[in-house]
DNA sequence: GCGGAATAGTTAGCAGAGGTAATGAGTTAT
DNA sequence: ATAACTCATTACCTCTGCTAACTATTCCGC
């Protein structure tokens, strides 16, 4: 465990629970940062656009507003997005069988492969930043993960 | 643990490093998308805002170049986000003593009160929502903190 | 059954934050 | 002295999020 030597951005200050708030934040926005940005030529979907289509392909068919709920924006947001997908052809919206208010979403055939193809080349920044890890470091990732997903899902 | 019960959009995928990765890019972007919504009122800084403010309060002085390396975004984006601190007094922009084509950005007074003040504020959601973890939750995160940052840090 | 309240989605408009390309000013090297 | 490089800035565009306002549909109380 050498790296904090090395790293004058991030000391070892995560101490108090306003420390680690603080960290977790600037950690948080650059690898989000750092996310959007390796996004290569080939990859023509955005990285909510990869969200959505990996929710999709998770739980399968959704309506628009347990969308926006998954993804914690806004309907308007998710809307168009939604819109973007389908006019790329990726997902198709088709009218709630019961509820005429409803619309619901699901993946294109072409939507299905791109979600696979695509996230294999999306990840493979991350994937292979996660590669150079020690198993540890991995290890605190993994349980790290679902607790910082349900971070962002409470109220 | 109980609460990978009750959470149907992660599931416990992340085995292999592709899964990881993805698991990992969803909460980073949930979470990021949580924090940058959680901005009272009283707070008129940004995150970004607020993550200069906070890189030179660690350490100290910088040039635009330098705050841009750390926040990992180009020159044009620091430009922006250094003039609009030194619009609101939080920072102050002076020459290079020996580069005349640098600009050293530091914290003012002013800044360096409102950096405290709040940064308090700015985590009390995130903080918050700590205090509710469990203690082992929370040792993970305090691990997982500074691999996340050094995950952006990397090339 | 019908009229008002509630709900789902959309539209319109705005703001924040990021990027690239081109420009200007200053420094370094030949 | 001039050519080449570097740092910061300017101009312009995109993406993604929001709120407010509107439409369409459903649900509820009478």
């Amino acid at each position: 465990m050498s790296y904090a030597n090395d790293m004058p951005t991030v000391e070892k200050v995560a101490r108090t629970d306003a420390g680690l708030a603080a960290e977790l934040r600037l950690g948080v926005m650059r690898l989000r940062r750092r996310l959007a940005g390796e996004r290569h030529p080939d990859n023509e979907l955005s990285l909510n656009q990869m969200g959505v289509l990996g929710v999709l392909a998770r739980r399968g068919e959704l309506t628009v507003g347990e969308l926006a709920a998954a993804e914690k924006v806004q309907p308007p947001s998710m809307t168009r997005t939604v819109n973007c997908l389908e006019e790329s052809g990726d997902v198709v919206k088709s009218p709630h069988p019961t509820d005429g208010r409803q619309v619901v979403v699901g993946l294109s055939d072409q939507g299905r492969d791109r979600v696979l193809a695509d996230r294999a080349r999306r990840d493979a920044w991350l994937a292979q930043r996660l590669r150079e890890l020690t198993p540890e470091e991995r290890a605190v990732l993994r349980q790290a993960a679902p607790i910082l997903d349900r971070l962002a899902q409470q109220d």
